[in-house]
DNA sequence: AATCAGTGGTTCGATTATAGAACCACGGAA
DNA sequence: TTCCGTGGTTCTATAATCGAACCACTGATT
């Protein structure tokens, strides 16, 4: 049992995104179908309480502080700064290329925190970027380790939304089985144009899947065989992450690991 | 005219902070005074949606990845990564200290982005902290540039709460003055025990105080003396971070300072 | 300058989701 | 066993929400 008025109010904050960050009212309450009174009525009791505001020129709403603020509590109860960000920071010294890591929630990975290299190629703004599973190294070396039926649903999900990321659905199962076997992923080009990343998987306290790490860098300096190089440095460090993910729980949504599935 | 139960909802959020991260459903009402059928069904609404994530083990509720994602979605959209950043990295590498970027919100400052220098003193965990205006240097600057009413009434609820940082209203006040008109602060071991800052005011486009931005850094190599030292490579970039900041539009609450207040 | 179409915002009675007492089932302590 | 606590569910009186119709305003278009 869940409450309606909640859950229309959250889906609301849902089309603020990296994409479409401000709205109007009416044209919010258009997109979603929905009467613009109580759209403007949720739209007021999250200003108020700091989650949206109002540009009082414009009169758009966009994302308030707030969410400034309950990220910090998320990072501090995640430990990301204090224990997670060290290894990844060693992994980045060691290899000169940035580090990634993805968990996975519901049935997309997102982007949790990236440690950049020194070097110039940036990509921290990222952080928190969601997408489809079959997309790039990180998320495919999570696609690898989900239970088959899974997989055929995702992947047929992706197909019917035409995404120019699946060959064919033969070949994209036949690589996942090799990808699994062999317990990391190299690609380039799929999450960015320009990048290329080498991905391992993460597991949690019950042995699942959680997500990745992987190291990224510019495709002119990231061949799969400088991937290949670079992996030892991943392997050494991934266990020492994989320990301390496993006593912290990661809150994302993964329920239906333990659940049957449709 | 604001929705009660997404009020409620958000009530129920803002009693998960770094202090108390995780919350039993019973633990929860009580705190709140709340029936517990009411409490579980939002917080079930929450989890639902991946606000909050139930830890299946000890049945108890944290904040959900889903903070980390539209934390990404406003720091984007604030061009924090791509404008703001770079300014206060300039400033750090010049000064060899952590630069932090505080923000007025309702009566409370908020800080919202920290560079650090390469020096081993870190408290970039700090970012989303938020803390009454009467304390450290990168608050009392904002609070010298209220109108005076304000400061009346917030510095009165400060020693109402028996704040130690209250040595007495009309020292404050005569301070706040001194500060407004100096145009910076410096403080030490207010915040943090063993940290000293020095900071500037900030302004938006209407010539309202927004926020402030501070050079923070260790006690032992940060005299008043050193503060003043800095103060020129703040000053220097302040007027870009002004001309950003206001084009943005700040996201913060600070509506009431162009309404009357009480 | 009058019209129109678009905003954001408000009102109020019919409708519908919510509130909360009472209820499980479970688990640990005495 | 009993007791107290937990998380979670059920059901109906009740109170909050929904939404058509309504302002007041703005900026094109005629």
């Amino acid at each position: 049992m869940s409450s309606k008025t909640v859950d229309k109010a959250l889906s609301i904050l849902d089309v603020f995104t990296v994409e479409t960050p401000t709205w109007g009212l009416r044209e919010l309450a258009r997109n979603l179908d929905m009467n613009h009174t109580i759209v403007h009525r949720i739209l007021t009791t999250f200003e108020d309480k700091g989650y949206l505001y109002c540009n009082p020129e414009t009169k758009k709403y966009e994302l308030g502080i707030k969410f400034i603020e309950l990220n910090n509590v998320v990072e501090e109860h995640l430990n990301i700064s204090t224990m997670i960000q060290p290894i990844m920071k060693e992994i980045a010294v060691k290899t000169g290329e940035s580090v990634v890591l993805t968990v996975l929630d519901e049935e997309e990975g997102v982007f949790v925190k990236i440690v950049e290299s020194e070097q110039k190629v940036r990509f921290a703004e990222s952080v928190g970027k969601r997408s489809a599973l079959y997309i790039g190294a990180s998320h495919k070396i999570i696609l690898a380790h989900l239970p088959e039926e899974l997989q055929n649903k995702i992947i047929d999900e992706g197909i019917e939304s035409q995404s120019k990321h699946i060959p064919s659905k033969e070949k994209l199962m036949a690589r996942l089985e090799t990808i699994k076997r062999e317990g990391w992923c190299f690609s380039e080009g799929e999450t960015f144009d320009d990048v290329a990343a080498c991905s391992v998987p993460l597991f949690d306290s019950k042995h699942q899947i959680l997500g990745s790490l992987s190291i990224a860098g510019p495709k002119y300096r990231f061949s799969q065989q400088e991937g290949e190089e670079k992996l030892p440095a991943l392997l050494e460090n991934v266990e020492k992450l994989n320990s301390i993910l496993s006593k912290v729980n990661f809150p994302s949504r993964r329920n239906y690991l333990t659940k049957k599935f449709i």
